[in-house]
DNA sequence: AGGTCGACCTGGCAGC
DNA sequence: TGCTGCCAGGTCGACC
């Protein structure tokens, strides 16, 4: 799916598009998204206008006038677009009473809809970690952490109980910019080096916010375009590519079942 | 008990 | 052209 920056553009088309909007009609053409029963997904909605827009880890949460929520998970192929064209990847079409509409797209349909009542009745929020850009995510927090884990320092940034949001591209682009091995046990991380990775975080996630995102095959922003982050990747996606800092190739390995991308040279 | 792995799905692409 | 196998931004639960 989209990661936090692609998950935080989205957010921010939608709450420009339809805040404060009123649901006027929701048609589903496959419930296989829905996580709610049919019924009360399209009752829950139709009538009901949006109060706020906000993002959690990975996902969104739109809340409605009656203070329940539309809670949407992208996963791998979601796409949440504003006044586009139907096609046949369009699994639900949102209609508002001023005409706009909101299509949620998704090619592999992973990706979740329902309306809850709390965002406590569900699991995902209750183990999340704390948020890259929140105050209690900081360099004694992940040091910390790290003390706990042998696990590889990669792995540990994909868990998104350590921290929220961060997903395999953002992962390696952190490690790269840290110059840390992804293959480095995180109980070897010192305390300098998870003073640099929280700085790392921060930067990278801002700087990919401000372009909106990475593009790599299915993301779309909240009007149906690429990010353009993609470009700026320096490792992701980049196997057998020189590095752009020692020209070196660029190394592709698995790492929990995902690809990981480093510079065998210059991350140690 | 922490950590890894397959399952959930569709489709694009490389190689033969 | 068509087939096969591999790969893809996430998350959960089964299993070791």
């Amino acid at each position: 799916m989209p990661e936090l920056p692609e998950v935080e553009t989205i957010r921010r088309d939608l709450e420009k598009a339809i805040l404060h909007k009123t649901f006027h009609c929701v048609e589903v053409y496959d419930p296989l998204v829905l996580r709610s029963p049919l019924k009360d997904f399209i009752q829950g909605l139709e009538g009901q206008s949006i109060k706020a827009i906000v993002r959690k880890g990975k996902a969104l949460l739109i809340q409605l006038s009656n203070g329940r929520y539309l809670l949407v998970q992208l996963m791998m192929t979601g796409q949440m677009v504003v006044d586009a064209k139907q096609d046949k990847h369009t699994r639900v079409v949102f209609k508002f009473t001023d005409d706009r509409r909101v299509l949620y797209n998704d090619q592999r349909r992973f990706g979740q809809l329902r309306i809850i009542k709390d965002p406590s009745e569900v699991k995902y929020f209750n183990v999340l970690g704390p948020e890259p850009f929140d105050k209690n995510f900081n360099a004694l927090y992940i040091f910390q952490q790290t003390r706990k884990s042998r696990r590889p320092i990669k792995n540990l940034l994909l868990d998104h109980t350590f921290v929220a949001g961060l997903g395999n591209i953002y992962a390696c682009e952190i490690l790269f910019c840290c110059r840390l091995n992804p293959k480095r046990s995180a109980g070897r991380i010192t305390r300098s080096q998870a003073q640099d990775i929280h700085e790392k975080t921060v930067d990278v996630l801002k700087e990919a916010i401000r372009y909106r995102g990475s593009s790599m095959r299915n993301y779309r922003d909240g009007s149906g375009q690429k990010g353009e982050f993609r470009q700026r990747l320096q490792v992701y996606a980049r196997g057998d590519k020189p590095c752009c800092v020692c020209l070196s190739p660029i190394r592709r390995i698995t790492q929990a079942g995902r690809s990981t991308f480093f510079c065998p040279q210059c991350q140690k």
